[in-house]
DNA sequence: GGGCCCGCAGGG
DNA sequence: CCCTGCGGGCCC
C-alpha cells in the first residue's frame, strides 16, 4: 500500500551524515556550545524522484537561486546541473529564481529528474526538447491544442474535422481472448511519459501457448495516427474513461485520472493518473493536490495542484465494458472538451471567462483580442480606450495584465508572481540584506494537532520544562502558537498563553507570581515587530483577551480584580531566555514552559515610557512542579527534557562547521606554500574538532526517562479494546519513553484519511482505524474499502465506533476532537 | 553590541 | 482582506 505524503510537510527521518554520527557519539556539550551562536542557515532536502536518494542540501538562505542550488545538488548527486529538472509541489524549478519564489519552506522536499544524457536528445527546437524528455513521440505539442481550444469559433471546425469516431462505426469483434474487442475504444498508456491517451484497438493477438500475460492489444492512438500501431500488455490498456467524478465524491487516497502538465503546472496537459494527496474547500476555492505517476518505472510528482478539478476520471477497471454502451458509442473526446465550465457553451448567456471579459457578450469573435497572458478574450470596441483595429504588435496583453510590469516580464517564465508576495516587503525593497537565512523568517514544519488552537490548558504530552530553542518551535508544539506576539488569545473569548521574554521593563517576576504588560501603544511603521511605546494601549485584541481570563467581569477603564483567582481561564506560561536580563527565573537558553498562571488581577497605569499601559498579574496554579525548583529539576532529569532544536539543525550547523574547518584548512594551506609560516593558532583549532569527532571518547551520558504511568482506568480502556490488541502491544512498548509515549499513540492511531488521531475510530476487520467520518466519506464517493490496505470492507457494513478506543484516546488528549464532526 | 527590518501566523 | 506582533539574523 502507498503511504501518503501528508501536507507535504511531513518530514522524512533525517539522515545522519557520517560527521554527524560521529559527533553524536562525541561530547555533544562541548560541541552545542561551539555551535550554540552560529546560524544553521537553511536547508532541503533533495530526493529522485524513485525516492531512492535523498540529500539533505545545507547552507541556503531562501534568496538562494535555483542555479546555485543546483550547483550543490551537482557535487551530492553526481549530475551536471543541465540535466537537472527539479520539481517543488509539481512546479519545475527554473533558473533565475529563487527557492523563496517557489515556497520553498525549511526541510522541505524537491524531486530531482535527472534528464538522460544530451548526446541522446533529439535536436529539437527548445520547446520539444523540453517535453520530450519523457515523451516518447506522441508529440503534437501541448501548446497547439490548448491555442483549439481557446479560440472560440474555430473549435467546431476542428472537432468536425478532426477523427470523429461517429462516422463509421466498425462494429466490435471479439478475438476469442482477452479483456478487450477489435475495434474498441480504449484508453492506452504510453510507456515512457505515462500518460494516457484516447486509442483504438486495431487487433488483439497472443502466441499459440502463451498465457494472458501474453496477449497484446495492438492499438492506434485516436489524436496521433503518425505512431501507427503499437503493441500493448493489459497493464497499458483500459477502458475508456466516461465518469467524471462530483467534486464530494472525491477524496484523499483515491487513485483517479486527471489533466496535468509537468512542464506548465497552470496549463492543460495530458491525462494521468494520480493518487489525490490534499483536498482544500473554501467558500471560494476548490483545490486538489496529488501526486502524478509518471511512468512504468514508478516515477511521480508529489504534491501537485490539480487546475482541472471538474474533470477528474474515473479509472475504468480492467474490461469493465460488458455494458459496451460508452466503449461502442461516440466516447466523448476529453483533450478537445470545449466546454467552458462557467457558461457550458451556453450561446445565450453572456460569459465573461469564454467570452469578451468587460461585456461577456458572444458576438463579433473576430474583434476579440486575446491577452496573451492571462487568456482573456476583449473585443476591440470594449477596451478604454477602444482599438480600432486589431494591434499588429504578435504579443498583445489586457489593460489588467499590462499594467503589472512584473507580471509581463514574467509572462512566458515558469513562474507566475503571486498577487501575496508582490505585496510584501523584499518585493518592492531595493535592500540587499540577506534575510533568507536561519530561522527568523521561517515558517512553522509542523501543526499541532492534538488540540485545537483555542485549546486551554496544559498540551497533553508537553511536560512542564520543556525546552525549545526557537519560538517557531513553541508554536510547532501548540504550547504558544504565534510566532513572535508575546499573548495568544482572542478579545472574545480569552487568552490560552503567553510568553514571557523581557519585552517590557516594568514586568517584575518572582516565579510564582510575575506582572506582565499588554501589548500595543507602540509604532511599528517601517515593517518593525517591536518598538518605543509611543502611545497609550487599549484594552483590545491580546489586551482584552487575557483580561478575559480574569475571574470578574471585564472593565475596560480601571481594570478588575479576580474573585476566586484560581478560577480564572488557566494561561500556559512560556519563559525565554530573553528574559534573563530581568528575571532569574528565566532558562539560560530557548523557550521554557513552566505550567499554568491565571490571573488575578489586571489594571492600566502610566508605564516607564509616560504611556498607559495595560499591566496583569499572574500567579501559579499547576501541579508539576516549577523547573526552578529542587524538584521540577529532578522531574525534567527523570523526564529527559533537553533543548529541542528544529530537525535537522544540528545536522545542518554541524556541516556548516564543518565546511568553516574545511576552508580554514585550504586558506591554511595556502599560507604554507606562500610563506611557509603555519599559523598555530588555526592548527590548534582543526586538532580540536579532529579530537570532537573522535567517537568512544565521553560518550553522551544515558539519562534514564521516567516510565509514562496509564491510570487503572486506562489500563481497563485498553484491555477492553481487544480489536487494537496487536496496536496497543506496540504503543505499550514506548511507556518507558516516558512522554514520548504519547507521540507513539498518535502515530499509531493516525487516520490514513486525514491524517490526524482517529476520531469516532471505526476499526475494520482488516485491523486498521479509519474517523467514522472519513470512510463514510468514502462510501459515499462509492469506494467500498479500506482506506488503508483496500479490503472489501462490503457496502453494507455497519461502521460500529469503537467506543473504548475513542474514551482511551480522549483521555489521553483531551479536547483533540473539538471542531471535528 | 545595537539598529534594522524580513516572513510567518494568528486574529479580526 | 488587513492589522498586529516580548523573533531572530544581518550588517554596520
Amino acid at each position: 500500500m502507498l503511504q501518503l505524503q501528508f501536507r507535504a510537510k511531513q518530514k522524512p527521518a533525517p539522515q545522519a551524515s557520517n560527521v554527524w554520527r560521529l559527533i553524536l557519539s562525541a561530547n555533544l556539550a562541548s560541541f552545542l556550545k561551539r555551535i550554540e551562536h552560529r546560524t544553521a542557515a537553511m536547508w532541503i532536502q533533495v530526493r529522485t524522484m524513485d525516492g531512492k536518494e535523498t540529500h539533505r542540501i545545507d547552507s541556503l538562505s531562501k534568496l538562494t537561486k535555483v542555479d546555485e542550488l543546483r550547483l550543490k545538488i551537482a557535487q551530492l548527486f553526481k549530475v551536471e546541473p543541465e540535466r537537472q529538472r527539479l520539481f517543488y509541489r509539481g512546479k519545475q524549478m527554473e533558473d533565475g529564481h529563487t527557492i523563496f519564489d517557489y515556497n520553498v519552506g525549511l526541510n522541505d522536499i524537491v524531486q530531482l529528474l535527472v534528464r538522460p544524457p544530451p548526446a541522446v536528445l533529439p535536436t529539437l527546437k527548445d520547446k520539444e526538447a523540453e517535453l520530450s524528455d519523457s515523451d516518447s513521440g506522441c508529440s503534437s505539442t501541448q501548446s497547439e491544442s490548448d491555442k483549439n481550444s481557446t479560440h472560440g469559433d474555430g473549435e467546431a471546425e476542428a472537432q468536425a474535422a478532426g477523427t470523429s469516431p461517429q462516422a463509421e462505426l466498425p462494429g466490435l469483434v471479439h478475438p476469442g481472448f482477452g479483456l478487450y474487442k477489435i475495434n474498441e475504444f480504449v484508453d492506452a498508456r504510453d510507456l515512457n511519459m505515462g500518460a494516457w491517451f484516447e486509442a483504438q484497438i486495431v487487433n488483439v493477438t497472443k502466441e499459440a501457448d502463451g498465457t494472458d500475460e501474453d496477449i497484446r492489444y495492438h492499438v492506434k492512438y485516436e489524436d496521433y495516427p503518425e505512431n501507427g500501431v503499437v503493441a500493448l500488455q493489459g497493464k497499458d490498456v483500459r477502458p475508456r474513461a466516461r465518469t467524471v467524478y462530483q467534486w464530494h465524491q472525491l477524496e484523499e487516497g483515491m487513485v483517479v485520472m486527471v489533466n496535468y502538465n509537468p512542464d506548465e503546472p497552470k496549463e492543460r496537459g495530458y491525462w494521468y493518473d494520480a493518487l489525490i494527496q490534499r483536498k482544500r474547500e473554501t467558500r471560494t476555492l476548490h483545490e486538489i493536490y496529488g501526486k502524478i505517476i509518471l511512468g512504468n518505472a514508478g516515477d511521480s510528482l508529489n504534491d501537485c495542484r490539480i487546475m482541472f478539478v471538474t474533470e477528474i476520471f474515473k479509472i475504468e477497471a480492467p474490461g469493465s465494458t460488458e455494458t459496451t454502451e460508452a466503449t461502442h458509442n461516440s466516447p466523448q473526446k476529453r483533450s478537445n472538451g470545449p466546454d467552458c465550465k462557467l457558461c457550458k457553451d451556453d450561446p445565450k448567456k453572456n460569459c465573461r471567462h469564454c467570452n469578451c471579459h468587460v461585456c461577456g457578450v458572444k458576438q463579433d469573435p473576430d474583434k476579440q483580442l486575446l491577452c496573451d497572458e492571462c487568456d482573456m478574450a476583449f473585443h476591440t470596441y470594449c477596451l478604454n480606450p477602444p482599438l480600432t483595429s486589431i494591434p499588429e504588435d504578435e504579443e498583445w496583453y489586457c489593460p489588467d495584465c499590462r499594467n503589472d510590469v512584473n507580471e509581463v516580464v514574467l509572462a512566458g517564465e515558469k513562474l507566475k508572481e503571486s498577487k501575496k508576495k508582490s505585496k510584501m516587503a523584499s518585493a518592492s525593497s531595493s535592500s540587499q540584506r540577506d534575510w533568507g537565512k536561519g530561522m527568523a523568517c521561517v515558517g512553522r514544519t509542523k501543526l499541532c494537532t492534538i488540540v485545537p488552537s483555542n485549546h486551554y490548558g496544559p498540551v497533553p504530552g508537553v511536560p512542564v520544562g520543556s525546552l525549545w530553542k526557537f519560538r517557531v518551535q513553541v508554536s510547532e508544539s501548540g504550547v504558544h502558537r504565534p510566532h513572535v506576539a508575546g499573548i495568544h488569545g482572542r478579545s472574545t473569548d480569552g487568552a490560552f498563553s503567553l510568553v514571557l521574554a523581557g519585552g517590557y521593563e516594568d514586568d517584575a517576576d518572582d516565579g510564582n507570581e510575575f506582572t506582565y504588560t499588554g501589548s500595543g501603544g507602540r509604532d511599528l511603521s517601517g515593517n518593525k515587530r517591536t518598538a518605543e511605546q509611543s502611545c497609550d494601549q487599549k484594552l483590545t485584541n491580546m489586551n482584552r483577551a487575557l483580561a478575559m481570563n480574569c475571574n470578574a467581569p471585564l472593565n475596560d477603564k480601571r481594570g478588575a480584580d479576580a474573585k476566586n483567582w484560581k478560577d480564572g481561564k488557566p494561561v500556559r506560561v512560556v519563559r525565554s531566555s530573553k528574559g534573563r536580563k530581568h528575571s532569574k527565573f528565566s532558562p539560560e537558553d530557548g523557550n521554557r514552559y513552566d505550567g499554568i498562571y491565571k490571573v488575578v488581577k489586571y489594571w492600566p497605569e502610566k508605564g516607564k515610557s509616560g504611556f498607559l499601559v495595560w499591566r496583569y498579574m499572574l500567579r501559579r496554579d499547576d501541579g508539576e512542579a516549577a523547573p526552578w525548583t529542587r524538584e521540577g529539576k529532578e522531574r525534567a532529569k527523570k523526564l529527559g527534557l533537553t533543548m529541542q532544536y528544529p530537525e535537522g539543525y544540528l545536522e545542518a550547523a554541524a556541516a556548516k562547521e564543518k565546511e568553516k574547518e574545511n576552508k580554514m584548512m585550504e586558506e591554511e594551506e595556502d599560507e604554507e606554500v606562500v610563506t611557509d609560516t603555519p599559523s598555530k593558532g588555526k592548527r590548534k583549532r582543526k586538532s580540536q574538532l579532529e579530537e570532537t569527532k573522535s567517537p568512544a571518547k565521553n560518550s553522551p551520558k544515558k539519562v534514564k526517562v521516567e516510565k509514562y504511568k496509564l491510570t487503572a482506568e486506562q489500563k481497563a480502556l485498553i484491555k477492553e479494546d481487544e480489536l487494537n490488541r496487536k496496536v496497543w502491544d506496540e504503543a505499550m512498548e514506548s511507556l518507558k519513553q516516558g512522554p514520548k509515549f504519547l507521540s507513539k499513540v498518535e502515530e499509531v492511531f493516525l487516520c490514513i484519511c486525514c491524517q490526524e488521531v482517529v476520531h469516532r475510530p471505526v476499526t475494520t476487520e482488516c485491523q486498521h482505524n479509519v474517523c467514522k467520518e472519513c470512510l463514510l466519506r468514502s462510501f459515499k464517493a462509492e469506494v467500498y474499502t479500506c482506506p488503508a490496505c483496500r479490503h472489501d470492507l462490503g457496502k453494507n457494513n455497519p461502521m460500529n465506533v469503537n467506543k473504548p478506543l475513542q474514551a482511551i484516546l480522549s483521555q489521553f488528549f483531551p479536547g483533540y476532537s473539538s471542531g471535528r464532526c
